[in-house]
RNA sequence: GGCCUCGUAGCUUAACUGGAUAGAGCACUUGGUUACGGCCCAAGAGGUUAGGAGUUCGAAUCUCUUCGAGGUCACCA
């Protein structure tokens, strides 16, 4: 039993004993002490006050006297308020210790039984991935890892959405432009190579329709909106004729792609080929999409995500229909006189939801039923997690709903793991189309590059061949990338500072690198491995310190997990590096007089310095011997 | 406009979901290495938790309201 609970259950019965009234065990809040007062935990007694009818000190007091007399290792307490601080003895922390150095596995815990399925990345391909992409597979990986840290069988899987307009418009530039040439042919990373005529594209498109503009139907289309409620808004409001055209052509431009632009027809032309299984259109999206996978899996290796599974949505946005037309059967869903097919998700305080077109073609949302369905079938899931951004919040909700109104039992698995936008410093946003996206393999390059000189700075790896060395380089930067981005709440919109996140000191995966480095160079030096029988009998303030958040290990590991929060063991990591630097500047570690004291704190050592590697390792990040 | 997020030091953020004097990092000022790695340690300054009202022993957290930012309401994905 841990010692909470030992806490909470002595609490309930001196309550019992003392004041006559009945308060659960687990209504009793324990908290750490606050490093201002003294003792280790603490008691918050105010709900208590309010059954007990006394006054809190009162009611502190005598909880105190209570438990000091019922739990041996107490030593002594204090009442503040109402806060009941408990001290422990310092043998009961050295046991505690020493029970820790004894166990397997520490922190992580055996097979629970139950099977997740972790879907994240997520990617188009008809371009490169970005930022965004970077917190989507770094959290959804490290979710992963958390959830086998507590016992689940997780199987992670990508989604590739490789078909639509967007791949088409890719194809349909290298096919105008491209003049047979290749990423090997240009040296280029398949992706980007791809995403180039993505861009190509636009530009040619934005041209065509500068230029279409000039036209008189283009005028006729523009006076006609003049008489909209919205012109005529814009009017009252004072814009001229100019600040009007723009307006227009700014928020007319999907119409010109879908009824005017030549290359919009070319390029839908393309689509339905695709869609009708044209030889030579397949052949070239076959093509193209192997080039964009090439250039992925580099960035996968490099930050060292992977898959288990793939799920194309090639293969699955028609298969959808038989699920929608059996749920129409059964009069789960409607049809509209047109021949759509809708759901009415009132129940779940949802709106209405499409889920066939009148043509009978699939959307988003039917291809997702297919797929939930594909990956029940194979792996027979409890959780299904989707690591997708909050933009899509409401997505999900109609998703899960839809699932459970056909009676799937997997619907209540279903989990959004929803994270939030990424803004730039200065509050611009990343949007594609104003060019202020930050390319996912420059920031990778740009963080190893920033770890590669300040290492080379120190001059402390001169020794290292250049694989070591670039090795070092790669676990340093990805992990200043990784700590950073994971130690905000996943469902916070956060801020990312490109130079703030090469930053390798302070509040840094860096940092804490440092701090195992250091270890290691300890355990190095001492050369033998320390003695588990512990030969000391009183602790230093940071040496206490150390063995609490040490023995806090498990506990973090498990709320990270049951919120899917990366973030909970960020902070604890970094807090622990950060006691561990103080204490190895304040106290001799290996020369001691007493040799049973170098011991000691060789093993403390050790120890931090396993929770840090397992911490980190949660994270996704590495640890090096030496930096 | 309907619905949903969010607003904390100059900047980036935390607060165990209602608990103590709102914690950190960066930047700024000052000090510290004869030991085991200075990418380190210590100290200082920086806050009306966007504004207002309410709920109670107690509010950054819950309710209402005003202001501000974003998302979503596509037969896009």
């Amino acid at each position: 039993m841990s010692i909470e609970q030992l806490l909470r259950e002595k609490t309930t019965q001196a309550v019992k004993e003392i004041f006559e009234v009945e308060f659960p065990s687990d209504k009793i809040i324990i908290n750490e002490t606050r490093k201002e007062f003294d003792g280790e935990l603490t008691v918050v007694v105010f709900p208590v006050v309010k059954a007990a009818k006394k006054k809190p000190e009162e009611v502190g007091n005598a909880i105190g006297e209570y438990l000091k007399t019922h739990i041996e290792s107490i030593q002594d307490f204090n009442v503040i308020k109402g806060f009941l601080n408990l001290s422990f003895s310092d043998e009961f922390w050295i046991q505690q210790f020493s029970e820790i150095t004894q166990k397997e596995n520490y922190g992580f815990q055996p097979d629970n039984g139950k099977t997740v399925v972790l879907e994240y990345c997520g990617p188009n391909t008809n371009k490169p991935l970005h930022l965004g992409h970077i917190r989507n597979m770094v959290l959804g990986y490290s979710v992963a890892n958390l959830l086998k840290a507590t016992g689940h069988k997780v199987h992670k899987v990508n989604i590739l959405n490789d078909r639509g307009i967007a791949i088409c418009k890719s194809m349909m530039a290298w096919q105008k432009f491209g003049e047979g040439k290749t990423p090997d042919s240009t040296h280029t990373k398949g992706d980007h190579f791809v995403g180039s005529y993505y861009v190509q594209y636009n530009q040619a498109l934005e041209k065509e329709y500068q230029e279409w503009q000039q036209t008189t139907i283009a005028q006729t289309e523009f006076n006609k909106w003049l008489n909209s409620n919205t012109a005529e808004k814009l009017k009252e409001d004072g814009k001229d004729d100019a600040a009007l055209q723009k307006y227009f052509f700014k928020y007319f431009s999907n119409n010109y792609f879908n009824e005017f632009s030549e290359l919009g027809k070319e390029t839908k032309e393309m689509l339905q080929k695709w869609e009708a299984g044209d030889t030579d259109v397949r052949t070239l999206w076959e093509q193209m999409n192997g080039w964009v996978y090439d250039g992925f899996n580099q960035t996968y290796k490099r930050l060292g995500i992977d898959f288990e599974d793939e799920y194309k949505e090639s293969e699955y946005y028609e298969a959808g229909k038989v699920m929608v037309e059996e749920g129409l059967k059964e009069d789960i869903f409607y049809q509209k006189d047109d021949g759509s097919i809708w759901s009415n998700l009132e129940e779940h305080k949802l709106d209405r939801k499409l889920l066939l077109r009148k043509d009978g073609t699939s959307v988003y949302l039917t291809q997702d039923l297919a797929v939930a369905q594909a990956r029940y079938d194979k792996y027979k899931m409890d959780i299904s997690i989707y690591t997708v951004g909050d933009e899509q919040n409401y997505h999900f909700k109609a998703l899960k709903a839809v699932l459970s109104q056909l009676g799937k039992v997997y619907a209540d698995g279903v989990y959004h793991l929803s994270y939030g936008m990424i803004d730039l410093p200065g509050g611009a946003k990343m949007k594609s189309r104003e060019g202020t996206v930050v390319d996912a393999d420059d920031l990778i390059e740009e963080v190893v590059d920033k770890a590669k000189t300040a290492t080379l700075e120190s001059g402390k790896i001169d020794d290292f061949s250049t694989e070591q060395a670039q090795e070092l380089f790669e676990m340093l930067g990805v992990g200043a990338i990784r700590f950073f981005i994971l130690s905000i709440d996943p469902k916070k919109r956060m801020t990312f500072d490109p130079a703030q996140s090469v930053e390798l000191q302070g509040f840094t995966g860096p940092y804490i690198q440092y701090g195992y480095a250091r270890i290691q160079s300890i355990l190095r030096k001492y050369g033998k491995t320390p003695s588990t029988s512990i030969n000391v009998h009183k602790l230093e303030a940071e040496e206490k310190d150390l063995i609490i958040q040490v023995s806090n290990f498990e506990k973090v590991v498990q709320e990270a997990a049951q919120h899917y929060e990366p973030s909970i063991v960020a902070q604890y990591v970094y807090n622990l590096a950060k006691t561990y630097n103080k204490f190895y500047a304040e106290y001799p570690i290996l020369n001691n007089e007493d040799e049973g004291l170098n011991d000691f704190r060789t093993l403390l050592s050790k120890n931090v310095g396993e929770v840090l590697q397992k911490g980190l390792g949660l994270l996704g990040i590495q640890t090096p011997e030496r930096m």
